[in-house]
DNA sequence: TCTAGTTGCTTCGAATTCGAAGCAGGTCTA
DNA sequence: TAGACCTGCTTCGAATTCGAAGCAACTAGA
């Protein structure tokens, strides 16, 4: 059990433990590795090139500032940083949205297209060895059906409702 | 297939892809929700309240600075402010090490437990809220157990050889 | 023992991040 | 249409991050 002197008291899975941290060493470590190579090759920062991504896998290679900044997981103010520091590279380029006056549409450059040309190779080495090196295609097919269904489920549940966990707060257990 | 005139030419496993892509998304979302709730229950980052977690589960309650940076995944500058900080508010104390002049040992205090208990349910919650509750208790062992390996591997080749991977480069895996 | 090189930590400046506040543009209701 | 409220983005200040540089202490070789 717990509660010795000097522990707090909790009972934790240790199985679930092992996987949570795990999975932060894990992702810490490869985001980390990942900075480096995108620094190198092309001065890009880790957001940067997620923003960069999302635009050139978008069919319209564009999408609403507001719409990016969830899908990166960034915070509003930070993304219109970043989209300043691209749009003033020339990777991408911000125009008043047609439907809603009050909207921004984002939208990857040729160049954009082009810098991401010459960062993927070292990117995919890098997470290739990093990531995936211990890890057969099977393995990669587990993680990735393990993990589709919290990303879809950490996505249902509003972050909103995550921030004001305090105010209901463990309601949502014990009810 | 790629080489489309806008398509950087590069053929990705889809699967890995997926993965990929959930582990990065996945994780940036726990961590947003888990820095929410240590703001509010107890006024901690993550990387403070992952400093405090790594010296409490030692044996000793200390670490040297260098082994937590490591361990914390941060850099050695970035410990030394987070040092500070903890130890402004008694959390933690800092001593040369017994063996090495130069070294620091910092150390968790009464305090810096206690604030870990007021924290952990709190964070628990979240964590079992938002990663486990789309995943069996197998499910969990699946993941510990596919992450772990891939941790080890990366901990296994010193961020060093990552970050001066351009020069050496892909001998790695030419080799 | 001296000297050169390495290691451990901190200080410094620059970059990035966030949340709060501000502002312009929508939306809803009477 | 007017008024109140909501939304989307940006600006601002504060906090956090990193790498480079600096300094003290250790180690190895002559």
């Amino acid at each position: 059990m717990s509660g010795t002197p000097h522990d707090p008291p909790h009972d934790v899975d240790p199985v679930r433990l092992g996987a949570y941290f795990a999975l932060i060493e894990v992702t810490s470590l490869l985001r980390h590795a990942i900075e480096q190579q995108l620094h190198e090759d092309g001065g890009l920062t880790f957001v940067r090139f997620q923003v960069l991504m999302r635009l050139h896998r978008s069919p319209t290679g564009s999408h609403r500032m507001t719409d990016l900044a969830d899908a990166v997981v960034v915070s509003r103010s930070g993304l219109t940083y970043q989209a300043g520091l691209l749009e003033r590279a020339g990777l991408v380029v911000r125009s008043p949205s047609p439907d809603d006056e009050r909207g921004v549409t984002i939208t990857i450059t040729d160049a954009g297209r082009a810098l991401l040309g010459r960062v993927l190779p070292g990117h995919e080495e890098v997470v290739g060895d990093l990531l995936f090196e211990p890890l057969s295609r099977t393995d990669a097919q587990t993680l990735a059906d393990l993990l589709a269904p919290v990303r879809d489920h950490m996505r249902a549940a509003p972050p909103r409702s995550v921030v004001s966990r305090r105010r209901g707060g463990r309601a949502a257990r014990d009810g």
